[in-house]
DNA sequence: AGCACGCCGACT
DNA sequence: GTCGGCGTGCTC
């Protein structure tokens, strides 16, 4: 029997497995989906176990060295995962078996260079060496070094060299090993460990007679009685917990020596929900007709079995959380575990609170605030079933969950759901894999499904089912259109419409909420000279830089780089320059200008970089704390403010004109999902939307709450244009730092790519676009240049790429620049 | 990745 | 002659 093994080395070439024999010490306890430490080459490394076979593909193994752990780290189902993802997803094995298992149980590696021997004489031995050669500087520290060791014995390789230089410590290294005085010697831990904590109890002795024997020591050591008082009544109780209730350590240690109480260790469970209080438990509600036909269905297939994936198309305010957690029930009174992944947990907390109101100790929450610590062991929690219901983002999906029942994707259109790194997986095709495999339905989510979702449905490929009322038949708000060209042209400098400033007034009046929505941070978009038209840019991102009237500084969105605004005009020496655009913080200050009295808060990545700072602004301004909310995106997400009635997007142009196949989709997302904020509970609600563009399907369609409408003209340019879903797409951006080479780099791809196509079937019209320098020219002093191809099938792109760029020699000849290739690209920026 | 090996220039 | 610079190649 041979052990497959992936090596925890970040590097291509070694994307395989490597076989390893067995020792017959380790043959009973070895398992796949192991941690192990093997030699490799002249090191030692640790790899995971993917696989067992009968034979292995090469004349000589070695040994595997050690286990690292009995329990395995992955199940054969994550492993089967673990190999799709790095198909599909054209990543390695390594980067795909990192994102399944939690970061603690990664291991760091240190090396530590030791003495066999180190006595006196091998030190005079090792000096007299170290004299014949090397120059005098070199030999002074190379001593130094020596001195140490021999103190020591044995030192951390990392901090001789931080200390003593790379130099002597690599000289003595070496001289050690040749001669067999030393040796440099690689020991691995994992970040994260099991959590202990010693808990007393009282022994056999002191059990049955308690108290007598409090009485007894009640006179001479009061504090020894009131510690055995303590736990008489409530052991087991952990050492920590005594000490809080101000027993001393020296009665302990007393007892202890006199065989009354013992100390045991245990593992402590970190619990991420200690710090809040347990939520109240919120009973299901009664479902309407269209909620309980939908659940019938979903209902249906859990109990089945069957992995049908539903595309729950819902109103906002429709009640789809209530159909979503009826499900998670039903699949947990089936003994089956559920997964719920929302786009970011941060935006969603109300969403969070439903879940452990309903469900409350069952639930994990997975957070990006977690401890390393507190995800180890979460994870194993979920691993062992004590853990019914995970809720988590995008990385969620990997739950280990042992009998999957449910998953749900909520707003299953967000783009969060992709990973923009390594392994660039999409949360929802993992999903609907991970559903395959276990044989259970799948439900996504969405008042504005993706396009490619509902392409899907219309095909029959998923189920749909909507639910276009919204609970209590409150009707939809009423969505206003206001064209900026018009208020241009009467006259109104102002960034409110007047219509806006009507509403906004009477709001205010009527003592109700108000929301206003920008997509674009900051201040005003560029600074601009007036004369010459000179734009002030990013120096290393060629992105006209953001004015953030904090500070009077320009901010780079891309990569941070501030600079103070120029007084004059760098090109041509005007004093004339202007602020073009305009962003949050200048809707603020506009507020503030037009109506002083009105209380406002803002919401963007500025206001939200400190811990909690999110949650505290969203709760102040739900429980009234504010009139007005100014934010970006991150205001339009699942939440629900009873007392607003308008809701304002200052230019829904913003989102329409970038350069990106999405944009009109991603317009109309926003455009319905913002609008959704307004009258949800109290009085209706009313929508204005400031635009240049009033005629542009997607604003037409979401003033009207149109989906299919919207859906119907989308998905006819997204046909013509051979655009997803009617292909896939794969995108190489090529940087570095030389433009040229750059350049050169990404014709030569383009040529390579362009042969490879020659030989696929089911061509399309036009696979290849590009090379192209990429909307983003150049960040971070990088310039981008960038390919796109379009396939019916991406099965083409792994082998595609690995002939174009890595056989061609492409990859090594221009070993200098970055080769970034992702498929299904969520945005072509 | 990271380690050994090997082939050249700058010195004792 | 020796040391140590770094390009090349391999790791079950």
């Amino acid at each position: 029997m041979y052990a497959e093994v992936v090596v925890n080395l970040l590097n291509r070439k070694l994307d395989r497995v490597f076989h390893y024999s067995i020792p017959s010490a380790l043959e009973k306890r070895l398992r796949e989906g192991m941690q192990v430490l093997v030699p490799f080459g002249p090191q030692t490394v640790d790899g995971y176990v993917v696989g067992l076979t009968e034979t292995a593909e090469v004349e000589k193994t070695r040994d595997i060295l050690e286990i690292v752990e009995e329990e395995p780290v992955f199940s054969r189902e994550m492993l089967a995962l673990v190999r799709w993802m790095s198909k599909t997803y054209l990543c390695t094995m390594v980067d795909a078996l990192h994102v399944v298992m939690p970061p603690g149980l990664k291991l760091r590696s240190k090396k530590f260079l030791s003495l066999n021997n180190p006595d006196a004489d091998l030190k005079n031995l090792i000096f007299a060496q170290i004299m014949t050669g090397a120059d005098t500087e070199l030999k002074d520290k190379v001593a130094a070094v020596l001195d140490l060791l021999s103190v020591r014995g044995k030192a951390e390789i990392k901090s001789l060299e931080q200390q003593y230089g790379k130099k002597p410590v690599e000289y003595l290294a070496r001289i050690l090993k040749e001669n067999g005085w030393g040796e440099v010697r690689t020991k691995f831990a994992a970040k994260a460990r099991k959590k202990k904590v010693k808990r007393v109890l009282l022994t056999e002795n002191s059990r049955d007679d308690t108290e007598e024997l409090i009485r007894h020591l009640a006179v001479k050591a009061p504090k020894q009685a009131e510690v055995l008082t303590i736990l008489a009544s409530d052991s087991p109780v952990t050492l920590p917990e005594l000490k809080d209730m101000g027993c001393s350590p020296a009665a302990v240690q007393a007892l202890l020596e006199k065989g009354l109480i013992k100390i045991e260790e245990i593992e402590d469970i970190r619990d991420p929900f200690q710090e809040c209080r347990p939520v109240e438990y919120e009973p299901p509600k009664q479902l309407t007709s269209e909620q309980a036909e939908v659940l019938a269905d979903i209902s249906c297939s859990i109990e089945r079995g069957i992995s049908d994936v539903f595309l729950l198309h819902g109103a906002t305010g429709s009640g789809k959380t209530e159909v979503y957690l009826q499900a998670i029930d039903k699949a947990l009174t089936m003994g089956q575990q559920a997964i719920f992944l929302v786009p970011e947990i941060a935006l969603t907390p109300q969403m969070v609170q439903r879940v452990r109101g309903r469900f409350g100790e069952k639930v994990a929450v997975l957070h990006s605030a977690l401890s390393l610590g507190e995800r180890f062991d979460q994870w194993r929690q979920i691993k062992d079933g004590v853990i019914q219901v995970v809720v988590g983002a995008r990385s969620a999906v990997f739950a280990p969950v042992p009998k999957l029942g449910l998953i749900i994707v909520d707003e299953e259109h967000e783009s969060t759901y992709k990973q923009e790194e390594n392994p660039k997986y999409h949360a929802r095709e993992v999903a609907i894999y991970r559903s395959r495999m276990a044989g259970c339905p799948v439900i996504l989510g969405s008042a504005t499904p993706s396009v490619e979702s509902y392409y899907l449905a219309r095909e029959g490929k998923y189920k749909l089912k909507t639910m276009p009322n919204r609970i209590g038949n409150r009707p939809m708000p009423e969505v206003h259109i206001v064209d900026l060209r018009r208020e241009m042209e009467q006259g109104n400098r102002s960034i409110f419409s007047s219509r806006l400033q009507e509403e906004i007034a009477t709001a205010l009046q009527k003592e109700e909420q108000i929301i206003l929505f920008l997509n674009r941070r900051g201040y005003s978009t560029f600074v601009v000279c007036r004369d010459c038209g000179f734009v002030v840019k990013c120096r290393y991102c060629n992105i006209s830089l953001t004015y953030h009237a904090h500070g009077e500084k320009m901010i780079c969105h891309y990569c941070g780089y501030k600079a103070t605004v120029p007084q004059v005009c760098p090109a041509c020496r005007s004093k004339h320059i202007r602020y073009f655009g305009l962003g949050t913080q200048r809707v603020e200050d506009e507020i503030k200008k037009l109506f002083p009295q009105a209380r406002v808060l803002r919401m963007d990545v500025d206001t939200t970089s400190r811990k909690g700072a999110h949650e505290k602004i969203l709760t102040g301004f739900a429980s009234g704390k504010a009139d007005i909310l100014i934010g970006t995106q991150m205001i339009a997400k699942g939440l629900d403010f009873r007392n607003v009635t308008l809701v304002g997007v200052i230019s829904a142009d913003t989102s329409l004109n970038l350069p990106d196949f999405r944009a009109a989709e991603r317009t109309f997302q926003l455009l319905t999902q913002v609008a959704g904020r307004a009258g949800r509970a109290g009085a209706p609600g009313k929508v204005i939307v400031q635009t240049y563009a009033p005629a542009h399907y997607s604003v037409r369609t979401a003033q009207k709450h149109d989906f299919p409408g919207f859906y119907g003209i989308e998905i006819e340019t997204r046909r013509e244009m051979e655009y997803p879903p009617f292909s896939r797409l794969l995108r190489i951006v090529i940087s570095g730092f030389d433009e040229n080479k750059v350049i050169r780099a990404a014709h030569i791809l383009a040529e390579n790519v362009q042969a490879q196509l020659r030989g696929v079937e089911e061509r399309l019209e036009q696979p290849l676009l590009g090379p192209a320098p990429a909307p983003l020219t150049k960040l971070r002093n990088k310039y981008r240049w960038q390919l796109c191809i379009k396939a019916k099938n991406r099965k083409v792109f792994g082998p595609l790429v690995d002939s174009a760029l890595y056989k061609s020699g492409l990859r090594e000849q221009f070993n200098d620049l970055k080769f970034n290739v992702e498929i299904d690209p969520q945005s072509l920026l």
